[in-house]
DNA sequence: CTCCGGCTCCCGGTTTTCAGGGATTTTAAT
DNA sequence: ATTAAAATCCCTGAAAACCGGGAGCCGGAG
């Protein structure tokens, strides 16, 4: 019996792509693609694939999100993690919400396949590089609170403590504490430092 | 006679996808693949496409500086950019470097080989997104000196005035010039907004 | 109920940045 | 040789950030 693999990505060109290189494929059947979080999910209220191939970057709803929402909801489903980055907080965060596998864009048919049928059949798949970014294992990724981020953000926007409190309507001394906890989850020196890598954790736009 | 069409992109995927959409296509040869820019470039000196599609993040170079080299070796290549992100500084930048079209990978079919045809005869095009962002055309690049791009740098390694001064071997004061100097450029309000554009821009790793 | 995490607020003191000037020397291009 | 841009250096004063504490309030989990 055949798996059936379904594909969520914006991006028509690699829906084509791996389209192209699972048709010849025996044991895998095309079982549709969605360009957003919400089709796939519509979709999978009507019928569950094997494997549900699933790019990060959505436009809708991030990967991540969308892998929690779909093992919740299906969790017969098996998700393999999609993406041009090799980003260890992005395949970590993918893992821990219960996808089974992660694999570059610049996997190669054989690698793709194995993936797929390794998956199937309930185990995992890391691409090389994927697994190797996983074990420089030194940042786990930063939690932050709702109030947190809201004052992360406006620290990003170039607002002072001062500019900040009167926009939260809270004193300026706690504004500074939590600058103060936001240098210390980011194990930052400085707001420079803290700002370079919150950015490239895409904690802030 | 057919126009020859050449891709480089570093993932195998989406190399595989336009390949089966433009196999279909009368008027389309395909030329090949290369998928970074060294290997590119080698082709490139035993034989020259008509039109080469080109990634913006390639391993080796970055897009923009091969799009530039290219149309300097080979000025009749016609180049199409191509990328995930529809972000204005790429699309102008490579634009300014002689690019004579831009798509994102999101394209249909029907944009892609209309991209190909109309670049190939010398005109430009530009998918909807990627001209609706040239026209929001308020951010010019940035352009900095050798010094203050170091300088940048260690501020977004959090380093201060003072620990950059003696790292370089010049006076704070200097330092603090350059900073000045940055933050003018990047038209910021002070360091935290400065960092998180530099670091969309990609001008800090 | 108790404990913990998140949010709030405060103090005192030091360091750094920011906003204004102005000025000289190197370097590269015409 | 001239010129312009880059890189260097200096001053002052105010504003902001950083440091290392302490402390009360609340809501949810155990």
């Amino acid at each position: 019996m055949a798996t059936k693999v379904f594909i969520v990505d914006d991006h028509y060109m690699v829906i084509e792509g791996i389209r192209s290189l699972l048709q010849a494929e025996k044991g895998i059947e095309w079982s549709g693609h969605a360009q957003s979080a919400a089709s796939c999910l519509a979709f999978l209220r009507r019928e569950q694939p094997d494997v549900l191939l699933m790019d990060i970057n959505l436009p809708d709803m991030s990967g991540i999100d969308l892998c929690r929402e779909v093992k919740q909801l299906y969790p017969s489903v098996f998700v393999i993690g999609l993406s041009t980055f090799n980003q260890q907080s992005f395949i970590q965060r993918m893992m821990e919400n219960g996808a089974s596998g992660y694999v570059l864009k610049n996997a190669t048919q054989e690698e793709l396949t194995e993936a797929i049928s390794l998956v199937s059949r309930g185990k995992t798949y890391l691409s090389d590089e994927a697994s190797h970014a996983l074990r420089d294992n030194t940042h786990q990724p930063v939690v932050l609170t709702r109030r947190e981020k809201e004052v992360l953000e406006l620290i990003a926007d170039g607002l002072t403590n001062n500019e900040i409190a009167q926009k939260l309507f809270v004193s300026v001394t706690t504004v500074d504490t939590h600058r103060k906890n936001l240098l210390a989850k980011f194990e930052a020196k400085n707001i420079a430092a803290l700002i370079r890598t919150a950015v490239k954790m895409q904690l802030v736009k």
